[in-house]
DNA sequence: ATCTATGTAGGAATTACTCTTATTTACTTC
DNA sequence: GAAGTAAATAAGAGTAATTCCTACATAGAT
């Protein structure tokens, strides 16, 4: 992955691989500010400014996916080359669970082949209750 | 729908009447900006803080549907009794067109269960491009 | 008609993110 | 190994969507 920046013509550099460094773990769906806390363990001064700059470089290269959890901030993951997925979000405690399920392969095709729509690419999140939370959440209004 | 505020214990004032006729014509997503200037059409002095406040109100009652493009804006739809669906979205004019297709009638809900998740809700998008800007886009890499 | 809780306008504040600029640094070439 | 250069960085200002604050206005009850 570092060599892959280096022959795009970038450079390697230390802020840039201890942010990609936080994403080795595996399923983990981190937002900017979340990257900077883990950056600035070992980078104090890290700017915010730089993580978005990189996390964004890491996107266009296509290292990064970008995810949205409907809260306001973006998510970055590993692009790895594991099958495509989506994902199960806690409205409580916010953490997210991989889900091996895509829609698109269940869509009929001629829905939107009709329409001539070209896709380019979908979202599909599940919002809920974790086993974690969802005792607490069991006596609470969703949502209020 | 008029009732059903006043039987809430809400005020009918003029300006929550028009930003409920914006969305009288079925099918239209609006973002609060775009409502605003709908309504600024018969209320110059109105307030983006009064549209945002009323279009809160009227998810809080189930009136108004929250709908999430991926652009940073959040949209609203008539909560109609109509069946529930989804979009396709055109990442270049921004219009959307609704899809009768939900991924939660064909995700096998074992998947789901067996992780004891409490679904509250969901978002299935399809983005790309539709027909008309299906030409214009096809020479152009996405998002580029 | 009067009263008052609710709603309003307008501005300030907040949040996630981007831009600007001066300084530093990774990589190149010698 | 030193020097040159374009790219990357830190710091802070700026932006866009949304929410908060507060003094004033009014819908709807009495
Ligand atoms: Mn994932
Ligand atoms: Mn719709
Ligand atoms: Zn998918
Ligand atoms: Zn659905």
């Amino acid at each position: 992955m570092i060599d892959r920046l280096r022959s795009e013509g970038y450079r390697v550099t230390p802020q840039r691989q201890e942010i990609l460094r936080c994403f080795k773990a595996r399923g983990k769906h981190y937002s900017a500010e979340e990257v900077h806390r883990k950056v600035r363990r070992r980078f104090p001064n890290v700017s915010l400014d730089t993580v978005y700059r990189n996390l964004n470089t890491l996107k266009e290269l296509g290292i990064l996916e970008v995810l949205n959890f409907d809260d306001g901030k973006v998510r970055y993951e590993l692009a790895r080359e594991s099958a495509h997925h989506h994902h199960l979000i806690c409205l409580k405690c916010g953490e997210s669970q991989e889900l091996d399920f895509c829609p698109l392969k269940f869509i009929d095709s001629a829905l939107i082949r009709e329409r001539n729509f070209r896709v380019e690419r979908h979202s599909f999140e599940i919002y809920g209750y974790c086993s974690s939370c969802a005792g607490a959440a069991g006596n609470r209004r969703p949502g209020g």
